[in-house]
This record gives structure tokens, sequence and C-alpha cells, in this order.
DNA sequence: TTCTTTATAGTCGTAGTGACTATTAAGGGG
DNA sequence: CCCCTTAATAGTCACTACGACTATAAAGAA
């Protein structure tokens, strides 16, 4: 480990120092489609770019510390010790950063779509003000698909934190973090299609999701009425389970033996 | 992000910098038993205790090319390029290392049993020899169940390494980098039941693997004859497809409905 | 009303798998 | 040399899970 070489014992910068940033993917469904947190730069490089929100890590908190903190701050939510925060990999090429050396650690959050009101904020954060000194941003919820060329390694970060999502709802019970508190299985399985972008069999979901325990539980005696067009649907929770055994593969796009 | 932070930009070093390092849980199978590839301190702090290898990162490297050169030269291994090496995870929590701030990408690799002549080195390692400038350090493999209480948060690495690998033994053609280049059905069996810690019935592991198309290619027109005690197996080498579907899950100990 | 929309209930066939029981082909011990 | 052990391979059987359906229920819209 690197703490045995003796060359850093005996010279503490001897080596060149790495900046260590915490950058964040964040993801949620907006009007039945995947959106992703973005700032706008607002000094070079890639100024007028956009780019995943994130910042430096502080020298008394870790990565997923930094990351939690800088996702308030940028998003204005005030309470972000619920959110589900993940580390997605950590991306340390030389060059990243045209100015230093630059690693960073990257984390997938996951919100709601309609945010509860436990977190507070602009419901949509549709103009979130820019929060930190010199900077002039603004961050800004954006369609996956139309996350167009970011700053930086940012477009690959994005990539891989919607394949892990993706990869992550097929053996965990992960795409209750989508959903407001209560929710119908309509929604649960319109996470899971936004996300993989593929339809699924609704029947076959709904069976699939109430035969493994702990996936959602009811809601004791509610249904959804005034808001949708059809019958209304039953309401349900978030339970306590995390895991997906068996798990639900997603439909196989090329000739898959399964 | 880091960048947009107007603090850095004026003052490079307004933040405590960083040392970076690539550590790595190193695993095979030896005698059966799964091994975790271990480096003897011979520096304080901790020092006589036992860590994983690693080294810093190099200011024109990423971090996963320190970790191939740190493996190179720890292990003696002279053609590491081809080896399986993972990302783990990134441990960035204040107070790792009690001498300084320290940022460790860890990184999983997977060594066949008995080395191929391709990796050049002492095909056990019995006795590694120090390679660095102050330190005095031996290298060794240990049983991961003996991998005793472990430098830093060694200890924490490896058993985040081996629940991975563990995983993705379920559904990725994996197992296949424990084995040298050509292997039985009841070597690739083995690997499963000693990463998980199960017996696994033969019959039915047998037809997983050969149902599963890419996932294992019979060598021509062997047999192997001499070595074991019962009916010779027919030799296998690694297939070309790297996903399992579906995926062959590990028998569930507790009460899981599959 | 009737049509549309969505939720929910249930059916049927099949792939995949767990738990088995043979059978084959080697080595080792008497 | 025969028999026992060991391990690989072949095959069976039942049950689960799932894909592809059809049918019914309950709302709003036309």
């Amino acid at each position: 480990m690197a703490e045995m070489d003796g060359t850093y014992a005996y010279d503490k910068y001897a080596h060149e120092p790495f900046a260590v940033t915490a950058d964040l993917a964040v993801l949620t469904i907006l009007d039945g489609v995947l959106h992703v947190l973005l700032v706008e730069r607002g000094q070079e490089p890639f100024k007028g770019h956009w780019a995943l929100p994130g910042g430096f890590v502080q020298p008394d908190e870790s990565a997923e510390t930094a990351a939690r903190r800088e996702l308030a701050e940028e998003t204005g939510l005030s309470d972000v010790s619920g959110l589900h925060l993940e580390q997605l990999r950590t991306y340390s090429e030389p060059g990243r950063d045209p100015r230093m050396r630059v690693v960073t650690v990257a984390f997938t959050a996951l919100l709601p779509h309609p945010p509860p009101d436990s977190l507070r904020g602009d419901p949509h954060l549709a103009s979130l003000e820019p929060h930190g000194g010199s900077d002039a941003a603004q961050a800004r919820w954006v369609p996956y698909d139309k996350a167009g060329p970011l700053a930086f390694d940012h477009d690959r970060i994005l990539a891989d934190a919607q394949e892990r999502v993706g990869a992550k709802l097929e053996y965990t019970c992960l795409a209750t973090a989508f959903c407001p508190p209560e929710f119908t299985l309509g929604e649960l399985q319109h996470v899971y299609e936004v996300v993989w972008g593929t339809a699924l069999d609704r029947p076959n979901f709904r069976r699939k999701v109430l035969a493994t325990p702990g996936f959602v539980a009811p809601v004791p005696g509610a249904a959804r009425l005034t808001g949708g067009r059809g019958k209304p649907a039953a309401l349900y929770r978030a339970g306590t389970a995390t895991a997906l055994h068996p798990p639900l593969l997603r439909p196989t796009p090329e000739g898959h033996p399964a």
C-alpha cells in the first residue's frame, strides 16, 4: 500500500498532490422521463457548458459526506440525509481537468419525482439559484437523452450512472427510491420502463412485485381516486426488503436465450 | 463539480491536498482455499502488520495503471496486462491513515491458482522479495479466513472485495479468471464453492454452465487422465461470453423464497 | 349511454432449476 | 486380479417463475 512507500514517509510532498472531488449524477423521473440534475459552469474551463454537480472533498469529510453536502448546497434541498446515495466509481485518468490533477469520486443519487415535503425546496427545481462565491451557475433538471455534451468526462460518468441504476433495478428494490412515499404499482412499473427504456407487461410486473416479500407494503385502507383516468389503483409504500431474489431481469433485446 | 468552486481557481493550494493510493485485493485459489495476497509492513504505522499491496498513484497515471504497476512490482509477475482487474470502490474517510489524508482507490484482481507460465515469477509466491527502498516487506499468499486484522481499514476492503467477487460470480462468467487456461468443470465449480462457501450439485452446475453459450468452450480433443482419481474430466477453455443470463444464483442460506 | 383508460384477476405453456438416481471410467488396496 | 472408491457424465421428475395471453372491474370522457 501507499503507506509502505518509503519515499512518502521522508518527504510528505515528494508526490504531486491530488485534488479530490465528489460529483453526483442525481437522477429523477419528471413527466415520465428520466432527468438528471445539471449545473451550468460559470467559469473556465468549459464555461457555459453543463456539468454534473459536485465539489471539493474537504479535509474533514469523506467523499460521501462531501457529495451529500454538495447536493444539499446546489439543489437547495434541506433534508438530504434520507436520500439514496451510492458510490458509482472513481475517475482518475490524468488530464481530466486541463488545469490540474483531479480525482473524482462519483456518486449516484435517486430522487422521487414529486419531491416530498420533507425535502424542502422548489418542487421542480425549475430555477435553482447559484449558490457559490464567484461562480455564476444555474442548476436545472435536464432530460437524460438531451444532456448534451457535458464538461470534462461527465458524459461518461452520467452514462455509467444510468447503466448502474438500470442494472441495480434488476436485483434490488431500488426502484422505490424514485417514487414518492406512497405510490401505485403503475408508477413503480413506470420507473422500470423509463430507466430501461422498454415496456413491461403490467400483470406480470404486478405479480412479480407482489410475490416478492417486503418489496412493497399496501397502505392500510387507501385507493387513489381523483387523479387517474382509469380504475383507481391501490397505494403502496416501500417495503423493508432491499434485494430481489430471484432478480427481475430486463427483457432481452438481443437474442439472449433466457 | 469541484472545478466550479471559485476558491480553488484563485489559490491552487487553498485546499489541503490528498494523497491518492491504489490498493489491491488480489484473490486466488490455492489448495482449494481462497487466498489473498498480503504484504508485511516494514515501517510505522502498523509496522509488522499485514496489509493489502498497493501504492501511490503517480502524477502521470490513472489509479488503474498504478494498481497494475504495483501488482507487477510487488508480486514479481511480469505479464500483468491480461489480468482481470476491477475497480472495487474508493475509501476516503478521514483518519484512515494516522499520518495524513489518504484516499484509496481499491481494486480487485483474480489470479489463476497455478499461475500459468505467461505470468513468470514464483509459482506459489512462497517467498517474495521486498522490492522497495527503505521498506523491508515480504509478500505472501494468506488464506482468506486467516487474513487476521490488517493494517488501516484493509479488513473492510478485503471483505468488500470478497463480497463483490461472490456477487459477480452470479451474473458474470468471471469464475474462469480463477482458472488456468485449460480447466475442468469440476475446477470451475470449485471456484464457486470456495468463493461462496457452499457446496453445489455437480450435475446441475454442469448443466447450467454448458447451457450458457460462450461460458466455456471444449478443448478440441482432450481429456485429463493422469491427475485425478476418478473418471477423467473433459478440458475446457474460457469462452467469449462475459454475462450470465439468467444468473447462477447462490443457494439461499436464509429463508429466501426462490 | 358508450368508449376509453387503467387496474386487477386469472390461465396456459414452457424454460430453468433443485433434488435426485444411474452409469462410466479412472486409480488404489487387498 | 477383483473390488472398492472416486469423480465425471447422463438422465429423470417435479415444481417454480415467467412470458404471453384473455377477462373483468372501475373510473373519466365523449
